[in-house]
Order: C-alpha cells, then sequence, then structure tokens
DNA sequence: AACTCTATAGTTAGACC
DNA sequence: CGGTCTAACTATAGAGT
C-alpha cells in the first residue's frame, strides 16, 4: 500500500532570482506573507514601529506599517533629510492623539492574541497599509493589493542597498 | 557520559510584548536581522524592490533598503501623491485625531470579530493607527544591523538581475 | 551587547485545488 | 491568484561565553 507521497516537502533552494516566472511570482507572494508578518511580530514583541514597502516589478505597491505606513515615511523622511520641518506637523501630537494611539497599540495585542487563541496559530496577521489620499487608495489586505496610481515603471538601478 | 544538554532549544512564546528589557532588546536584535535577512532574500529571489524602516522605542530607526532606501521613499511618497495633490498634503495633523479614532474603531470591530468568528478565517484585516510621535533625527542606513547574517550568500551589491 | 550552541518552533518549496 | 498539505529547511528562544 504505500499511498505515493504528495509532496517531497520543502526543498532547499539558492537565493538567487527565479527564473521561471509563475514560481517567481508564488514564491513572491508566499515569502511577501511571511516577511509582513515577521514584521508584525517584531513591531508586537517588541515594541516598535515598522513600514515595509516593496515595488513589484510589475510596478505594483505593497506596504505594511504598524501603527501605519505614512506616518512612518514621514517620520523617516523629515528626520533623515534635514531638521528643516517648517510647519511644525510634528509637535508631539496631543494627549488625546496619544491615548488613542495607546489604545490601537493594546488592540493589536489583542487582535493579536484573540488570534493565536483562537485555534491553530496558523494564521498570518493583521496590517495595512493605506493611503489617504483623496482616490487614491492602496488597501492591503496580506496578499492582495489593487494599484493603479501606484503603478509606475519600475526601473532599477544597481546598486546595493545595505547602505 | 551523558554530557548535559546544553539547551532546551527554540521555546515557543506568545506573540505579545516582551516585558523583560533585556530579553526584548535581544529579540529586537535577532529578529530585525531576521527580518532584513528575509527582506533581502525576497528581494533576490523575485526581482523586487524593497525597503524596511524600524523605529526603535528609543527612537533609532533601523533601515533596510534594494537598492535602496531613499529613491524608493521617494517614489511611494509621490507616486501615492501625486495624482491629486490639492490640498498640500493630508498630513495636517489637525484631522487626525478625527482618523485615529476611526481606526480604533474599525480595531474595535475586527477584534469583535475574531472573537465571534474564533477559528481559522482569513484574516486580511485592515487596521491602520496612528501614532504621531516626535521625530527624530537619526542617520538611516542599517544602523546598528548586525552584519553576520549578510555573509551568507546575500551579497546585495550584484547579481541581483533587477532589471 | 554580540556571538555560539542546540533543539525545536515556524516557514515554505513543490504539487495540487 | 489564494488556500491546502507534507516534509524539510530555516529562524530563533534560552542559556552560556
Amino acid at each position: 500500500m504505500m499511498a505515493k507521497k504528495r509532496s517531497k516537502g520543502r526543498q532547499k533552494i539558492e537565493i538567487k532570482r527565479i527564473v521561471q516566472e509563475e514560481s517567481r511570482q508564488v514564491t513572491f507572494s508566499k515569502r511577501r506573507s511571511g516577511l509582513f508578518k515577521k514584521a508584525s511580530e517584531l513591531s508586537i514583541l517588541c515594541g516598535v514601529e515598522v513600514v515595509i514597502i516593496v515595488f513589484s516589478p510589475l510596478g505594483k505597491a505593497f506596504s505594511f506599517g504598524v501603527p501605519n505606513v505614512d506616518s512612518l515615511i514621514d517620520r523617516f523622511t523629515y528626520s533623515s533629510s534635514s531638521a528643516s520641518h517648517g510647519d511644525g506637523h510634528y509637535k508631539k501630537g496631543s494627549n488625546k492623539e496619544r491615548e488613542l494611539n495607546r489604545e490601537c497599540m493594546d488592540l493589536l495585542n489583542q487582535l493579536e492574541n484573540e488570534k493565536n487563541i483562537g485555534e491553530k496559530k496558523r494564521e498570518n496577521l493583521l496590517v495595512v497599509a493605506r493611503r489617504p489620499k483623496r482616490g487614491l487608495e492602496m488597501p492591503y489586505g496580506m496578499g492582495l493589493m489593487a494599484g493603479k496610481a501606484w503603478e509606475r515603471g519600475l526601473d532599477l538601478k544597481d546598486g546595493m542597498g545595505l547602505t
């Protein structure tokens, strides 16, 4: 009897561009999810803020951010490019804001717990990304993403990124 | 004989904030490296561009980017606001509170759902929370990234085939 | 605090729906 | 595409250096 094995399990692969288009796409999808999940865990476990943006070759932008993408991008941009926040919109926010933020973080944690408890921990998790721009939205739902205004020819430059 | 076991191996942990300061720091360091490594692999395997920024509670920014952080941030920012830049950036902070509030509501709803469902379901949560905080001037770049992980065939310099 | 050591938790390649 | 399954590969918690 010996039912034929359905799978040989995970195979070792070399870390180099996957040539086969289809499997590259599959891998992209799987690993992107995995990456975002890891980011989520990092943010929860260590109480840090994280933002990830992935531009697919097709020009789609997939993003993930805790607490959210934009504010982190903004902060990064401003802080790294000089101290000229002219308008001072980084003035530490109101107390009310802080409270709300605290609450959101707590909620995120609760959600995480719920999920884990829910049953087997299988899940991928939370998050999102969204661009509060009129008419432009980039909802992200752990894998899906509809982008159009995000499209832009991808012209990659050479060079590394580990600045 | 019977050498005493040196370790019980990896233990299961809950995904929730690590209270113990020291271990939280250790975990932060380890997982940050792991996250960056995963991002690197994703970019190489799939030929995509990736940028990650992590803000530690202390305000330090750790970033990773292929091919580099800046151009991707710019592109993201640019593309997302280029279509309708009418009001000159939404990030004016005045209605942040409103947004935060709505987002918290969303979170609450999601939590509610999770509880009711109490089982696996797809979780494409859409979460967004804001956390305006004082911007800090920190140099970006790999920051204190532990370099070891990058020494294993993860050469981002070339051979990325990003075309 | 980074690095090493291990056993094990967790991710995922490949095949199929 | 996204989900499912299996088996293997890989990341890491915890402890020691």
